[in-house]
DNA sequence: ATCTATTCCTGGCTGC
DNA sequence: TGCAGCCAGGAATAGA
């Protein structure tokens, strides 16, 4: 599942192929990956060339002088530099003789294309690293609901996923069910510390290598492995040796150690 | 504002 | 061994 720090190896994986390149062109392979639209325009950006690649949450970002092209991994979804097509590839974007494959399983991967930023993109809250602790606190200042959810909302904190969400909570010490807008000054900027050190851990260690997720050459991450709460039900608390428990919040499997986690 | 359920999709798992 | 049934899950959407 591509989240944040997936996507930025994702990209500075592809940066030195893609940049500057002229894109020839695209083949939509199955047509539900791309957005309303986008086909149309992504033949209009054939014969220009890539700007920048940039990510953006968890957008990849294609920036040409007369448009963008965003593409969204959702949780199977690759993206690979000159890899053999197959049965998953959804999509081709053509560089000369050189190719960039969208792959996905499931089909759940978005292109969006148009002339500037899709909605998708331009509703993004903050990127957590232009967020400074005090503007976190601000953010999070009469919120009504639970920390969890809050922070799997794109819309509140770009780039956060199931697993950094949890992740960061345990690195916190703070209970997924928390009331996001009760957190003490002191625990609200534990959490912000938590959540830049996780995502910098996690981009340094390659990403998190859960099901499918590989970068732009096809390298798996090893962020798994230091995982210290997430998918690790049962097992002993690396701070404490309480097992780690399981409940599910907002539809999603939440891991986190009871102890060091307590409720309040 | 916040919550829940539903939808999309398919590999992998469970249980018989 | 085979197969039906269920599950995971990011995000949009509808409805409460």
């Amino acid at each position: 599942m591509p989240e944040l720090p997936e996507v930025e190896c994702i990209v500075r994986s592809l940066r030195p192929h893609v940049e500057g390149r002229r894109l020839s062109g695209v083949d939509i392979r199955s047509p539900r990956v791309a957005a309303p639209g986008a086909a149309a325009w992504l033949g209009r950006l054939a014969g220009s060339a890539v700007l920048r690649i940039e990510r953006r949450g968890k957008f990849i970002l294609l920036q040409f002088d007369s448009g963008i092209c965003a593409i969204h991994l959702r949780m199977t979804g690759r993206l690979l530099w000159n890899a053999i097509p197959g049965a998953w590839t959804r999509a081709v974007f053509a560089f000369g003789q050189d190719r960039l494959l969208l792959d996905d399983i499931r089909q759940f991967a978005r292109i969006h294309a148009g002339p500037q930023l899709p909605d998708e993109v331009a509703r993004l809250g903050p990127e957590p690293f232009a967020l400074t602790a005090a503007g976190f606190r601000a953010r999070l200042q009469g919120r009504r609901g639970r920390i969890k959810p809050l922070l799997l909302d794109q819309s509140f904190l770009a780039g956060l996923g199931n697993i950094y969400v949890d992740e960061s909570l345990h690195r916190a010490r703070i209970h997924p069910l928390a009331q996001a807008g009760r957190l003490s000054r002191p625990r609200a900027e534990a959490l912000h510390r938590a959540i830049l050190a996780v995502l910098e851990e996690a981009i340094a260690a390659g990403g998190s290598s859960i099901s499918d997720y590989v970068d732009g050459a096809g390298r798996k991450g090893g962020f798994q492995r230091l995982h210290r709460v997430y998918g690790r039900h049962g097992q002993p608390c690396p701070d404490c040796g309480a097992p780690v428990r399981r409940i599910v919040v907002a539809q999603r499997g939440t891991w986190f150690c009871p102890r060091c986690q307590p409720r309040r």
